[in-house]
DNA sequence: CTCTCTACATTAAACGTTTTACCATATTAT
DNA sequence: ATAATATGGTAAAACGTTTAATGTAGAGAG
């Protein structure tokens, strides 16, 4: 194992000083031509790297930031490709500014963020956490830049990246009420819902619900709120419930995988989709338009959602802050073939 | 913004040596129980955090591995669940050694891995690239531990780990034409047949396929490879080639994705799986189980996969190599409902 | 010829650790 | 008592950089 070269073995061998083999990598400073040319040569003959590490201690930067999945965990949330598709928005916005990504997994229970300060991380991107939550006063303790994705922070102080969630599951809804449905089941997920306002994205996609209820002049019914995980399994057990539910014609699920689960156990029982029953989805993964039918969704642009916190955590480390300190994304929707006409078609 | 607090603060407000706060720290050297408890007292009230990069720079140890996708690009990778189970995996394996991982994806023409270097990481994984690829070469270049996953190199002084693919599909071949299938049609992916041993695991996977063939004595036959990628949109796609086979009843795809592109292809065309098409895949995503009819697919134990290279990548930096270079896990076979009876039942 | 610029280049301190070699003091063995 | 050995602790160098302050030489101006 030869040994490492250094920054003063480039400078011994083309007999400058150190000093000036630093401007010369880092582009700094006042250089003559020759002199860059000659240093130049030297490093790749010598095969010199700088070291980071080194180059850290003194600057006080990593480039490097960490991210924050939810317990990433086997078995919890691995099972949402959402989160592969938003890391690869983060790590790709980071790769264009020479920024690396820490990426951990985390346990909201014990985990300190410890290691932002250890490695002295350069910013944190949090994604999906809750109001209230321990992490969150962590994370803002630890006085380092900082963005929240799809965490609906009450703290206006926070730099926040979101979907239009409530507007999104307010077009689901309105569609689903145009398509003459008038019964509307949602599958929120396993919370109490006299805590909904604590589960900031659920609490917004059911506002969004409301709205579109309301619009219509149709009373919201709590019995058609199905509590179970928006999961594969989730949605597939929710079908049980789902058909025991007088009237109802639909059922928005909060999720693309839960829905996924639903035409499952619809299926199972032998009830068409969109005959008997509407479905939609949230989130528009890839796969939706696989499936069979294949799903009508709200749909997002999870790769630029990336993108967006990855810039708005960079100006903070550069020190010019966007003013803006949170940043909404639009929803869309899109109509495949889980969704048809409902029993109340003409009822406008 | 406050001073940052170092290990000669701490010695200073404690009257001792920062040699003494070092091992404390550390749980190095000697030193009295109570000084230990002195030193402790005042890192809390003090709030002290090691600076790992200041460590890292006298150590020469960054615990700090390098995880490397192939082109986690938008719209390339990402479509395959698989790879977010695996870091998952990877994920967790580091974390239980306090190592952290550092992410980023490749783009293989370009990727150069200076990175490594100039991190200093201690140590590289590198997911699914092959024999000949540049990647491998500029990898073993960097004198770096590392370890390959699913790359299958000849070069056996490489650290590897893979499934064994070749069995995987054996089993899954062998139990088609038990079965009572004889023509089975190959999703192979977008390559040139005559290159095939240069892509380590659809290689393995077409061997497997070929012995369970002639086990039973069927001739192969290189019309039934369906050179399509092995995505969502490729396995569509593939149902279009297939319904133009002659004879052929039933279709094998090298990932569990492309399958459910084949079964969304087949209902479109009014095709009964498994009754016209007996339909089997590769991976046993979470999903596979929740398509309708639920796939019949090679099973593998995706976590496990990453834990092995972390455990194997660790030993490595730690000196203690393994002596086994190479580790194989075994895959499985899972029955669901896409597979059924074939024309030649009685056969065997 | 001296003075002031300008353009390059260097010196040396600092960043926060770890670690080797060494020094006390207390304990035990002789 | 003396020598040998533990035990607990320290001084100082080293790791590889960046950067502020400083130096030097040559060019043009007076």
């Amino acid at each position: 194992m030869k040994q490492e070269v250094s920054i003063v073995d480039v400078a011994r061998e083309a007999g400058v000083s150190i000093a000036t083999v630093s401007n010369v990598v880092n582009g700094k400073g006042r250089v003559s031509t020759k002199t860059i040319q000659k240093v130049r040569k030297v490093i790749d003959e010598l095969g010199y790297t700088p070291n980071l590490p080194a180059r850290n201690l003194k600057t006080k930067r990593t480039d490097l930031i960490g991210v924050v999945v939810p317990t990433m965990k086997p078995g919890r949330l691995q099972d949402n490709p959402f989160y592969w598709d938003l890391l690869a928005g983060v790590e790709e916005g980071a790769r264009d500014r020479s920024f690396h990504i820490i990426l951990t997994g985390i346990d909201e229970a014990t985990e300190t963020f410890s290691f932002v300060k250890e490695r002295r991380l350069d910013g944190l991107i949090v994604v999906g956490t809750n109001e209230g939550s321990q992490a969150v006063q962590r994370v803002t303790g630890l006085g380092v830049p900082a963005v929240f994705i799809d965490s609906y922070l009450k703290d206006s102080g926070l730099y926040q990246v979101n979907l239009d969630d409530r507007q999104g599951s307010y077009r689901a809804t309105s569609y689903l009420i145009e398509q003459g449905h008038r019964r509307i089941a949602l599958l929120i997920g396993d919370i109490p819902m006299e805590r909904i306002a604590y589960y900031g994205v659920l609490h917004e996609r059911w506002l969004g619900y409301r709205d579109a209820l309301e619009e219509a002049g149709i009373p919201y019914d709590p019995r058609l709120m199905i509590k179970l995980p928006t999961s594969l399994a989730g949605g597939y057990k929710a079908a049980d419930q789902l058909v025991e539910l007088p009237d109802v014609t639909a059922i928005f699920s909060f999720s693309d995988v839960s829905a996924m689960g639903v035409l499952k156990g619809l299926k199972e029982k032998n009830k068409s989709v969109p005959g008997e029953y509407s479905v939609i989805g949230f989130d528009n993964l890839f796969m939706s338009e696989y499936t069979s039918p294949s799903l009508t969704t709200v749909s997002q642009n999870i790769i630029e959602k990336g993108h967006a916190a990855v810039r708005m955590l960079l100006n903070q480390i550069d020190g010019e802050p966007l003013s803006e300190r949170r940043i909404v994304l639009p929803a869309g929707l899109v109509v495949r073939e889980t969704t048809g006409p409902g029993p109340h078609q003409s009822s406008e």
